[in-house]
DNA sequence: AATTTATACCTAAGATTTTTATGTATGTAA
DNA sequence: TTACATACATAAAAATCTTAGGTATAAATT
């Protein structure tokens, strides 16, 4: 994750919407849509996303099914049953994180 | 900065947008301040705040003046003009963020 | 043919930020 | 007199990310 700081503590919460939206996706996948879809504003770093995948999966959150695609190797990640119950609740909290620094940052109507 | 993950990295743009818009605060005045506009769903810890202000103090973003009320100590924080030009980067910044996460998250529209 | 870029994984040291747990002190309310 | 509110503070530990490497194959470029 780079750039502002303010993309601390988004990178699990991201990861987890694309997988519920794309059913699984590998680790070098994830980088390529996340900048493509922010059209490169975001670029998830590998040295924060491997370890965070690795951490999801001890959690049991994501689940992996390794392949082997062009002889080069594929983690595919998966949310499991737990993870997608808990994606609801990231998504939640999101929302509200967003509403809470509108309302913070929203400007005064001075006229 | 308390609950969610997701406020990681935006303590100090909350308190600069504070401090732009309401001239002068002090600490304690910040974490009841941020309580009252999010109705408490965010609760800023002193043990994050005041390192924050030190930091923005020595960076020259923010600059104190120290008071006394009811025999009481307060050090109150204004934006320096550095402070002030950084803040609208901030909010920008800000904006893109919460642009790019919403952009991330928007559920597909299936019907 | 050789070098660079893209694909695909990985880790480890250091920096930064925040949580958690304290500590001090005064004023007010129960 | 005990608890809560006001008001500052720090320090150890946890969490997260950046930076800087590393391995390996395939494709594109020079």
């Amino acid at each position: 994750m780079k750039n502002s700081q303010l993309y601390k503590g988004s990178l699990t919460t991201i990861v987890m919407k694309l997988l519920e939206e794309n059913g699984r996706m590998y680790g070098y996948e994830i980088t390529q849509k996340v900048k493509e879809i922010t059209q490169g504003e975001l670029k998830i770093t590998e040295g924060a996303l491997y370890p965070a995948l690795h951490k999801l999966e001890a959690d049991g959150v994501l689940e992996v099914e390794i392949e082997n695609v062009d002889n080069r190797l594929r983690k595919y990640y998966k949310l499991t049953e737990k993870g997608t119950a808990e994606t609801v609740n990231r998504l939640a909290e999101l929302e509200d994180f967003i509403r809470n620094m509108q309302t913070l940052v929203q400007p005064k109507i001075t006229n």
